[in-house]
DNA sequence: GGAGATACTGTTCATTTAGACAGTATGCCA
DNA sequence: TGGCATACTGTCTAAATGAACAGTATCTCC
């Protein structure tokens, strides 16, 4: 793929920049609004010229349709938004979106899960997943309704707050495990919610 | 706000879906066509409704620029694209975008950071990091071009390839430490090449 | 110095598109 | 039964827009 000129990279950034920013492609007259440039055709010239290297794909005669090509865009995969909650509370199938404190948005490649309606994400509290490297902070992205496999690591109510736990079957029986000795060891999981079942993990560095 | 109906959620979600898939806001005629509708003013009264109850904002007069304010998109920050790189070269500030292996799309107030031209990603390999919680297979995201403080963990270039590292500094002199007592203690980084600076972290579920 | 590419100005034209007007059918609620 | 909102069909218009044509200046490379 030849090079773009600096001109042409400025028109590719620019326009990247107004669909990140507006969510909206930019018309040809306003690209030349923003360089001062006083004929469209200045553009018009660009753009043919972009597309021709390869950097814009084909949308003849639709409007505000330019599809970039970037290099990374190549690998970029579709985003999922995943609403955050603070806690889930009893009611939790009903009223989901509402109630989301925040919002993570990853590509589903990263996240290695296509995401469902009954995905969300967790802010942990305390260290008590700590044997399973799920530090205090973290951002875990859980998906609620499938049946835990013995080891993978669930969401449950406990004292109507969300807690992570280990799920184990002992003899056919459904434990929680803490994975930090401080915390007691198992728990009859009998009459306890399963919120979620683990599938991501997000961390920011501490600072 | 008051709810949409059955009719106009459809259309919201279709908007919504054309616009993720060819990052492009649909046209009324497209509209109309996937709906079935023989004429367009169906989806412009439709449009009309929904912008009143204050899902889609203003935008008079321009083409193909409906845009969504779905409850989630009232959380919704800048998505970041992150590339992924399998080892880091030496050469690596020339030549990034090219050989990147893949793409993290992930927003950045999850991220926690705002991604400079110096941000990457690196997959993780082997547990010399696991004394902080990072574990095989997990996704960091580095920070090139910065000067890590002590304690921060960092990728280093030794022996051609990426490693991941504590940064200290004792008594005024670098180290490298990793964090598994498999692996010796203390390296010098008087001459080894620090790639980046450690900012994040994505891990998907085992299985 | 000349050829060719880039980087524009200025203009015209056909198409796409949003928006408005007029009218029909259907279901719901009082 | 009447009023009202939703959910459409059908038509028209003006503005937004993409695309094309003609022409100029500058730069690099040969």
């Amino acid at each position: 793929m030849p090079d773009l000129t600096v001109r042409q990279q400025q028109i590719v950034d620019f326009i990247q920049l107004r669909q990140e920013q507006e969510g909206i492609c930019p018309s040809r007259a306003e690209i030349a609004d923003h360089f001062g440039f006083r004929s469209r055709n200045a553009v018009n010239e660009h753009l043919r010229l972009i597309r021709q290297k390869g950097f814009i794909g084909e949308t003849e005669g639709k409007m505000r349709a330019l599809k970039l090509i970037t290099p990374l865009q190549r690998h970029r995969q579709k985003v999922a938004n995943i609403p955050i909650f603070g806690s889930i509370p009893a009611g939790f199938a009903q009223a989901k979106v509402q109630e989301a404190k925040g919002c993570v948005s990853i590509d589903i490649g990263t996240l290695g899960i296509t995401p469902t309606p009954g995905t969300f994400a967790l802010e942990v509290r305390g260290d008590s997943m700590i044997g399973k490297h799920i530090m205090d902070g973290d951002i875990v992205v859980l998906e609620q309704g499938v049946n835990p496999k013995s080891g993978e690591v669930v969401a449950a109510l406990i004292d109507n707050e969300s807690t992570l736990k280990t799920f184990l079957l002992n003899r056919g029986k459904p434990f929680l495990r803490a994975e930090n000795p401080k915390y007691p060891d198992l728990i009859p999981a009998q009459e306890l919610v399963i919120q979620g079942v683990f599938r991501a993990l997000i961390r920011r560095a501490a600072g």
